[in-house]
DNA sequence: CATAGCTGTCGAAGCGCTTCGACAGTGAAT
DNA sequence: ATTCACTGTCGAAGCGCTTCGACAGCTATG
């Protein structure tokens, strides 16, 4: 293994000039800078990273605490993973891969340790557990979600808010007036992620503005869930045109079983979507969705953090704005019977 | 930020006594051990990992390398993931995160900085670009996929070449005759990732074997794409009543299609997917299928590198035998007309 | 011409931990 | 009693780096 030492005597310099042409902390000049770094190359150095941590108190690395199960919106936290993960790069950053199964510990252990400089944190839940410690700490850290109190918090996520608005809004323009959610598995609800009681309240006030009844059923995944949930729904309201779901396994099932029952997409009836991009062109229907900008998320992400970590921080929300893009699977209102 | 040496002091001992408690290599009496352990409570003592990195030149740390596209098997990948976070933690590792991008470079930074002190390489190629990097190190690594040359590698893999044969045995045991394989997108196997390749082969190898006429065309994941390739193969080979299908995303679509043209399952055709377990569940048909075992895979890897990491090591290729289940996707061939 | 202020470099201290050798104390074997 | 091996503890060295203050050699200033 080589060392600072050895680099500074293959250069004819000191160990601290060698420290001082790696950080730029110092000017140097030119030619003992170049007289460097051909030493670098020849021997091929590559500083330590302990040795490093240790002598800085910086490890150069983001901690991210990614959810432990893997039963919902897996493309979408692969995804945000891996711009984390690139963006991070970008910026001279590693990332360690914490999951949630540690819970609260897995906070106290990253910033005991010093591990880590800083954490983003995903699927975070309205009342998190792992909260208190953060405000508690001044290790900077990002959620990717939003709780239920940001106060003293950094926090980064689609606005589902106006997502569900936006649906609604689309819908109504064209003349629907009975809509369906397709929700999330309850288990979802029960966990108070938040996100989708956010995407319910959205929709449902601008529902209510704008004269559109709305009924809102949780559903699991799959294809049995789907024709059951499906199934209670027509019988309740027959009268549905619009549908908006927001759990991904549960879109494809849907326009199989509406396929099924003879209702033609989009002249019968209209969905949207609210997933990602690649989901919604690659259904049997090209749909109208609201995409989930997991790239976005991550990259801002891993941006807010290094920003807080260079002192150029503050503690807010980023709301991202949804788009919504209009494609195969929405079209105008039947004309009532 | 507490220090060991304050722990010491607290507890009235030295600082190497605390070490050896930390770390067990040496004996310590009773009485010692639970003051020290106490005063760390009471401290609430975490140690420092970049000075253990540097005075022991181990990090505990394992890198693990994800590919960086996002087009295929990401339930796959991420699951392996998870698995190989959770199971390093249980034996005190953590896992760093890096993504295919840095390509070889990432390999060599981590190998020289000392960052991890071992890795896990996913989406590996039969001639991947990192693998003469791999055997020049002495730091351990474990791939997930198997390379064309495994001398001096320790692999870990889903058998695909039994996976195969498996998949043509069950079809020739129901009367099918004339089978289809719906293979990866042409760029996986452009890419020279093995796995598809090796599902082929084996399924070819035992399908002469068997008296099978094996058509194999490869699919981009999605409705549109799927309807093209299906249409050339019942166009091909009208008699075709098995289909095997190795592209995740081509599932769905290929059941939608059947039944729209009329084709039941299982009773005209019969269908076996290669995938996770819960995609196999949650289809509209309840999938026959061979499952990706993705957990066992992820934590295979990491016990393999624990193992190399305490000397008890062996370079081999763990190969896990394939286990075909059963469900409502596969039946007898109809007799023929 | 003395002084001040740069720029570029060096030496040394120290980050918090592990680990080696030393050694005091104890009990068993001679 | 003397030796021996063992157990439990300590002190000190050192891991490879960063960073602070010092300072030599300049150029610009009064």
């Amino acid at each position: 293994m080589v060392t600072l030492a050895e680099v500074a005597q293959h250069a004819g310099v000191s160990a601290s000039t060698v420290s001082y042409v790696l950080s730029g902390k110092r000017s140097i000049s030119v030619s003992t800078r170049q007289r460097v770094e051909r030493s670098i190359q020849e021997l091929g150095y590559h500083p330590n990273a302990g040795a490093r941590a240790l002598a800085s108190s910086r490890s150069n690395i983001i901690a991210l605490m990614v959810p432990l199960r893997t039963d919902m919106y897996v493309p979408v936290m692969m995804e945000i993973a891996i711009a984390v993960a690139t963006t991070a790069r970008a910026h001279g950053y590693d990332v360690l891969l914490l999951t949630g199964e540690e819970g609260p510990d897995a906070v106290r252990r990253v910033t005991g340790s010093g591990l880590a400089d800083a954490m983003i944190l995903m699927d975070v839940e309205l009342d998190d557990e792992r909260l208190p410690l953060l405000r508690e700490t001044d290790q900077p850290s990002v959620l990717i979600g939003l709780p239920a109190d940001t106060t003293g918090l950094t926090c980064v996520d689609l606005d589902f808010g106006a997502t569900g608005a936006l649906c609604a809004e689309h819908l109504a323009l064209l003349g629907h007036r009975d809509i369906a959610v397709i929700g999330e598995a309850p288990a979802v609800y029960e966990r108070h992620t938040g996100f989708a009681e956010r995407t319910l309240d959205g929709l449902r006030s601008r529902s209510r503005e704008l004269g559109l009844r709305v009924l809102h059923r949780p559903c699991e995944g799959g294809y049995d869930a789907m024709a059951l949930t499906l199934a209670r729904i027509l019988d309740e309201r027959p009268g549905t045109t619009g549908f908006v779901v927001q759990n991904e396994s549960a879109v494809e099932p849907l326009l199989a079983l509406l396929r099924q029952k003879g209702r033609a997409v989009p002249e019968d009836v209209s969905v949207i979507a609210i997933c990602p991009d690649q989901v919604a062109t690659q259904a049997s229907v090209r749909l109208t969705s609201v995409a989930i900008p997991a790239q976005d998320m991550g990259r801002h992400a891993v941006e807010h953090l290094i920003a807080k970590l260079e002192g150029r921080g503050e503690d807010d929300v980023v709301l991202i704005a949804p788009e919504l893009t209009v494609r195969a699977s929405t079209g105008p209102a039947p004309a009532a019977p």
